[in-house]
DNA sequence: AGTTGATTGGAATAAATATTCCATTTATAC
DNA sequence: GTATAAATGGAATATTTATTCCAATCAACT
C-alpha cells in the first residue's frame, strides 16, 4: 500500500473506492468508521472495536492496509476533521476577556443575547414543518392583499413583515390601531384576502378578536405564536409555532423575523417563477 | 476537596472563583486550560503541560486540587465540551434531504436565512467596540427620555427598541412621522434627552434631518448604521457599525434587534444597580 | 536569620493503550 | 475432497501516557 490519505475527506473517497475488495470484516469495520467519525476521533481502539463489534488488531489491520502506520496515524484525520468544524476562536477570545475581568457587563450581555438568538435560529428550520410553509405561501399567494396583525412586542415583525411583502409586490397592510381603530382596519379585509397574526404570550387582546373576525368571514388565517395552544391557533388555517430566545426575562424576536423574511422572499420567488410560465405560454402561442 | 465539576461551565466557574487563591504556577496553568480547551480537550498532558509551560505533575496536580481524581477525568470535561460545539445534528440531516430532493425550496430558503442570521450574530459581538457600549449607556442613563428614530425598514427595530426602553422604565418615544409629523415630533425633544437613530443605506432622509436637528440643538446621538462613512456618522456622539444578512438581495435586521435589546437591558440593569446603591445609601443614614 | 509550610519539577512507577504475532478458522481454487 | 491462501481474533509484547513520590526550592511567619 502506498501513501496514505492526508485528509478525512481523501480517506473517505479511499475507502469508497476500496471498498468491495475489503473483506467482510474489514467492511464491517470501514462502515462503522465512516458512520461515526466523531467516537473514531476521540475513543481509544478497543472502546472503539467494542462498540463496532469488531476486535481491536481488525482496526489497526484496517489502517494498515489504507496505507497508514497503524491506528493512531489515521485517527489524526478523524481528529482534525473535528477540530475543523468547531466554532470560531473568537468565543474562545471571549471566555478569557470574561474570566479576567476585561469585559464590561455590557459585552457580557451582547454575547449573551448573540449566543441566545443564535440558537434559536439553529433549531428553527427544524421544527418549521416544511407543509406548513408550502401551505403559507399557498394562502398568501392566491390571496388578493395579506393584512398583518402584531401588537406590543409582535408589531415589530408585523411592520417588518409588512415592508417585506411589499417588496415583493405583494399588497399588504399592517393593522396598528391608528387612532385605536383596529376594528375598521380589519373590517377593511375583503373576501379574497389573508390574514397573518403574530402573537405571543400573554396573546393581545385585539389580536385574539382579529383572528375571531377572519375566521368569522371565512378568510384564511396564518398565526406565528409560541404554542399549539395559543388562544389564536384554533381559528387559524396555518400555525407556526416558534421559540424565541429569552435573556434576563426578556423575549427576542429573531425566529419570527426569519420566518417572516422567509415568507415574504419565497412568495416572491413563487411568484416570480408564475409570471416566467405565463411568459412561457404566451411564447407558445405565437409560435 | 470536595465532588468534583460536572460539566466544563461550572469548571470555568470553580476555576474563576479559586483563581485568587491558586499559587502562580497553578494560576498559570489554568489560564492556559481556559485558553486553549479544544487543546486540553485532545492533547496528552506532557503535549499540554510543553504547550502551557509547565511540568505535566503541575497540570495533574491542578486537576486534583479541583476535585477531580487525576488530568484524565478532568479533561472528559473538555472534551465533552467539545462534543457539544460540534454543529447540530439537523445541519447533517438537512444535507441529506436536500440531496434527496426531500426538501422544498422554502425550507431551503429558511434553512439559509438561518444560516446568515447565525453568522452574522457570530460577528457582532467582536465587532462592537465595548467602550462604544458603555458609552451610549451612559447617554441613555442621562437622558431623561430618548427619542427612536427609524424610516421604512429600520422602523421595525426602532419601534421595539422604543417597547423595549419603556419595559426597564426608561421614558422612550418613537418618532414614526405619524401624519407626515417627523419635525414635529423632533420639536418635542428637551434639552435632557438624547437621540438614537437607525438607519442603513441608502439612509432615509428623514433620518438625516433628525440627526441634523438634534445635532444643531446639541443633543446626544446615538446612531446604528452599516458604515462608519455614512451621512449620520458625522453627527453621531456614539456610532455602531453593524453588518446585516443578506439573502436573495434582502436585507435582514438580526444583528440590530440583537444590538438594540443589549443596550435596552444593559440600561435596565445599570438602572438597578443605580437604585440600590441609593437605598444602602439610605440605610447608612439611618444606622 | 531560622523555621515551617507550601510549591515545584522531574525521575520513577503505574496504568493505559496500541501493536505484533501466530494458531485457528474461513474462503477459494483446483 | 484437498491444498493453499487469506482472514480472524486474542494473547503477548511494546509503546505511550498518566500519576505518584520526594528532594529541592520558594514563600511566609516569627
Amino acid at each position: 500500500m502506498s501513501q496514505p490519505p492526508q485528509s478525512y475527506r481523501e480517506l473517505e473517497i479511499l475507502i469508497t473506492a476500496e471498498y468491495a475488495t475489503l473483506s467482510k470484516r474489514l467492511q464491517q469495520t470501514a462502515r462503522f468508521m465512516l458512520d461515526h467519525p466523531q467516537e473514531v476521533a476521540l475513543a481509544t481502539v478497543a472502546k472503539i472495536a467494542e462498540q463496532a463489534d469488531v476486535t481491536p488488531s481488525t482496526l489497526i489491520r484496517l489502517a494498515n492496509s489504507l496505507g497508514f502506520k497503524g491506528f493512531s496515524e489515521m485517527q489524526q484525520l478523524f481528529r482534525s476533521r473535528l477540530v475543523d468544524e468547531l466554532p470560531n476562536y473568537t468565543e474562545r477570545i471571549r471566555a478569557v476577556r470574561s474570566a479576567t475581568g476585561e469585559t464590561p457587563d455590557s459585552t457580557q450581555l451582547l454575547w449573551e443575547f448573540a449566543d441566545a438568538n443564535r440558537a434559536v435560529l439553529e433549531q428553527l428550520p427544524s421544527r418549521i414543518n416544511p407543509e406548513s410553509l408550502e401551505k403559507a405561501l399557498d394562502i398568501f399567494e392566491k390571496a388578493h392583499a395579506i393584512h398583518v396583525m402584531g401588537a406590543r412586542r409582535s408589531f415589530m415583525v408585523a411592520s417588518y413583515m409588512t415592508y417585506a411583502l411589499a417588496h415583493v409586490d405583494k399588497p399588504a397592510l399592517l393593522v396598528n390601531g391608528l387612532g385605536g381603530m383596529y376594528g375598521e382596519q380589519l373590517r377593511a379585509m375583503s373576501q379574497h384576502d389573508a390574514l397573518l397574526t403574530i402573537s405571543f404570550s400573554p396573546y393581545a387582546e385585539e389580536s385574539q378578536k382579529a383572528c375571531e373576525d377572519a375566521h368569522q368571514r371565512g378568510l384564511p388565517i396564518v398565526v406565528i405564536t409560541d404554542s399549539n395552544l395559543s388562544p389564536l391557533a384554533r381559528f387559524a388555517d396555518v400555525v407556526f409555532v416558534v421559540n424565541e430566545a429569552e435573556v434576563k426575562s426578556f423575549r427576542s424576536l429573531t425566529a419570527s423575523l426569519c420566518l417572516t423574511q422567509t415568507l415574504a422572499i419565497a412568495l416572491g420567488v413563487r411568484q416570480d417563477k408564475t409570471r416566467d410560465k405565463e411568459k412561457g405560454h404566451d411564447k407558445k402561442r405565437k409560435a
